[in-house]
DNA sequence: TGAACATATGAATAACTGTTCATATGTTAT
DNA sequence: ATAACATATGAACAGTTATTCATATGTTCA
């Protein structure tokens, strides 16, 4: 009389149903794969802190040579990268070339990626 | 053979300053670290396509492979860096696995994600 | 028990990525 | 024009990563 334990149900899962319903729920393929392409750019730790930085202040390369400790060239290529994604734009004054962020979504994705980590860090704190 | 270097006249931009004032409102090296692994996560189109599906409903194995036209095993080895990540939490029904998502920010983060695509993409068409 | 199904996993591989090194381009002052 | 400075860039190399293949584990059903 107590609760009667089901080793195994019969349900029926349809794969192809459930399938289909979340296709007719997803962004587009190529949506998704910008998408991918966009948090590939956040996903270097070197380009992570250029950005972080930059959502302070405008810099110079050199300023994040100094700030970072990575060699000249390797904050330059990062940059380009940062560039051509249109994440950060650029502006010569003289000899420089100062830094800034293109985009008021970059710091917005930066700060909801921390909110996450500082979240799930209070979460579980063990293990 | 100590040449005797004349450092030259002070510029307008102080290298040492900018970085020193970026680096005291930065984050610590090893949060902005741990922020470049999470958003590794993202940066592959078959984890956001799994991650998006994920936050419609609840999927076993099989429905992802039916949806991303991946291989089985392909599908599995992502799900499992999902689940060490704590993004995706898993449930055993019979034979069936059954994955959701572990966490309200994944989603926030793939929506300010397409948020920034689809306003960048607004913004310059162009190009 | 064995057969069929659902998922997981280790190893191998091919493709990709970040850094370094060497060098080039561009700018300013002498 | 030359030197010194600031930044950019191509090539090469080492390290990483996503997929595939083969196989293993775990579950249900006859």
């Amino acid at each position: 009389m107590a609760t009667e334990v089901f080793t195994h149900l019969p349900e029926e899962h349809d794969h192809k149903l459930t399938a289909e319903f979340a296709r007719d729920h997803l962004p587009s393929e190529e949506e998704l794969f910008d998408l991918a392409e966009l948090f590939k750019v956040f996903s270097d730790s070197t380009r992570v802190r250029i950005m972080c930085a930059l959502s302070q202040t405008e810099m110079c390369v050199y300023d994040l040579v100094e700030l970072l400790g990575a060699s000249q060239s390797a904050i330059s290529h990062q940059l380009r990268l940062l560039r051509t994604s249109r994440l950060v734009r650029s502006r010569r004054v003289g000899k420089h070339i100062f830094y800034s962020l293109d985009d008021d979504h970059v710091s917005s994705i930066i700060r909801t990626g921390l909110e996450h980590l500082r979240h799930t860090k209070g979460e579980h704190d063990h293990e």
